[in-house]
DNA sequence: TACATTATGACACACGCTGCCATGTTGACA
DNA sequence: TGTCAACATGGCAGCGTGTGTCATAATGTA
């Protein structure tokens, strides 16, 4: 399964071939990123100082940043397992569509492991992402990210498709924003309707940016 | 003409009712932000510090802080008039058209003013663009401003549509999309073509978006 | 048990950024 | 022209983020 190379490592699991040291380590690693996302809806990200995340998981300052290089990391954990399962297809790519066609059929393959809106890898994206909807900091860090991602991906469509430069940005940014903007519309949505399922939503969501 | 709300004040035109204060210190922020830029091109944005900028622009530390929020905004005057030229048309949205074709047909009126390649506002657009284009630091701020100026796309959109979330958003993105997508295509071709135009960039980005 | 590896904490330090106060400069009005 | 308020600037102290370094303790292995 690829499970496990996406989520890094699902600590509730029984995984037999780590050893002591790289259980605990990943363990202290969810228990900062737990009380730094819990800290983060109390007060507000800004608000809250590396200090106080530290003192509240029990480690030292020096040892949170061990762990992640600042403090909106710690509380980006399962929105990066998110964006590890959107790219886990991307090596299957099907050359006989179009880029953008071809790009949106990976994002929906991979979508499906967020088909059951009550599982915990779902809960845990709601959770990060209505904190990310209300906080600059966090959006900022995904920007960023998400920059340096189009530009992986424009790589990858280079070299499986043969068009002008211009249209593989055009079927990247356009694939992203859609993807996006399914995300988003599925957060807003969860709010009221525990039901909404992101599947869903981003298959409507393709069909609308066609028409 | 608008030319002077959206860039700021071209301070080589002899702008008659500003008093000396107004002019000195827009003065100095030319200057602060000259001086970024160019040590930013010659080290980079990470490597430069504060202090460095400041003495070379002959302002304190603290002065600089109070002209400029971050050393990054320094860089990015001249990119920040291009985001309002972008916007300046926003509330003469033809509501007879889709949302879509509405952003698309603004955005493209207001791009007219970059039709001149070898224009100051285009050189400036062009010196910070290629600056960003290899630097993180200041990805991360547009992409956060970007965040900011979506929402408020989507309300001014919502206000003048009758659409679905999903759709005012779509739209709203992929426009967005299609706009980043022409201008980073214009700085690219621009190294080598320096007659590449952004307002042509930007109408075939449009058609090959419609395919 | 002895030893190499690794995790942790404490300290010092650089940098970004802000509040505060003291000083000098500008512009308006008597 | 002189006075005074508004504003611009610099210096300094302080907080928070993030890193390098060293000493110490815990772990896995021979």
């Amino acid at each position: 399964m690829t499970r496990l190379e996406v989520f890094p490592v699902p600590s509730d699991l029984p995984v037999g071939p780590l050893g002591l040291r790289e259980r605990r380590r990943e363990q202290t690693n969810v228990e900062i990123s737990e009380t730094a996302l819990t800290l983060f809806e109390r007060k507000s990200v800004e608000a809250t100082t590396v200090g106080e995340i530290a003192q509240a998981a029990g480690v030292s300052q020096r040892t949170f940043f061990r762990y992640f290089a600042t403090k909106e990391e710690a509380a980006l954990r399962d929105h990066w397992a998110f964006e590890a399962v959107v790219a886990s297809r991307l090596d299957q790519l099907d050359s006989a569509l179009s880029p953008r066609l071809a790009l949106e059929t990976s994002f929906a393959d991979a979508l499906v492991m967020y088909a059951d809106s009550s599982s915990t890898p779902c809960r845990r994206l709601l959770r990060v992402n209505r904190l990310i909807k209300k906080e600059p900091a966090l959006r900022a860090v995904l920007a960023r990210e998400s920059v340096r991602r189009t530009s992986v991906l424009v790589d990858v469509v280079s070299t499986r498709f043969d068009c002008s430069d211009l249209q593989i940005r055009l079927a990247v940014d356009v694939s992203v924003a859609v993807l996006r903007a399914a995300l988003e519309t599925w957060v807003d949505r969860s709010s009221t309707d525990e039901t909404a399922s992101l599947p869903e939503i981003y298959s409507s969501a393709r069909g609308l940016a066609r028409a």
